[in-house]
DNA sequence: GCCAACGTTGGC
DNA sequence: GCCAACGTTGGC
């Protein structure tokens, strides 16, 4: 099993949003960039996903969630309505696709970006890495672990 | 709102 | 195939 972190701006696409979805299962579509693409290719039912706000205050990992659908044509691509399109994709070779994925938890207190920074076993952590910008990027199972370890304090320390 | 970092495009 | 110009992302 793989591990995820997955970008949305909650302003396109929040966590409750998802959790508010039908069966809290929504697809992840619109990434346009080939580094992210590749990566939701090697996407398995059942990886688990670490969703984060971005351009937002704060940032942070506001919960997980779970690969269900692996992946398949992003039809966004498709619509010449769609802020997505792209006519370089076609039915034959459709170039973008999405996975889809299920809310399974919000953190009580999120993540913030400013504390994943603190946390010493993230150290290496990609979304840490100056310059990174990457929408979908691969995780650690170890920093998978460390993340949800911090949410766990947190929420500890809120009710202490 | 700014701007650094990065990705993409297109002329040559 | 290089690289300058341009567009986008996303933290600050």
């Amino acid at each position: 099993m793989c591990h995820w972190l997955m970008k949305s701006e909650p302003s396109e696409f929040s966590i409750d949003d998802l959790k508010r979805a039908p069966d809290g299962t929504a697809p992840w579509d619109g990434v346009r960039n080939y580094q992210a693409r590749n990566h939701m290719r090697e996407m398995k039912a059942g990886d688990r996903v670490l969703f984060y706000h971005s351009s937002t205050d704060p940032l942070a990992v506001v919960g997980t969630a779970r690969v269900v659908r692996e992946g398949y044509p992003d039809e966004s691509a498709w619509n010449p309505k769609s802020p997505y399109y792209d006519k370089r994709s076609t039915l034959e070779n459709p170039v973008w696709l999405r996975v889809d994925v299920r809310f399974e938890a919000r953190f009580p207190v999120p993540v913030t970006l400013a504390d994943l920074r603190t946390v010493p076993a993230l150290k290496h952590m990609l979304l840490l890495r100056k310059g990174m910008r990457l929408s979908v990027q691969p995780v650690t199972p170890e920093e998978f672990e460390a993340v949800l370890a911090r949410a766990a304090e947190l929420a500890k320390g809120r009710h202490a």
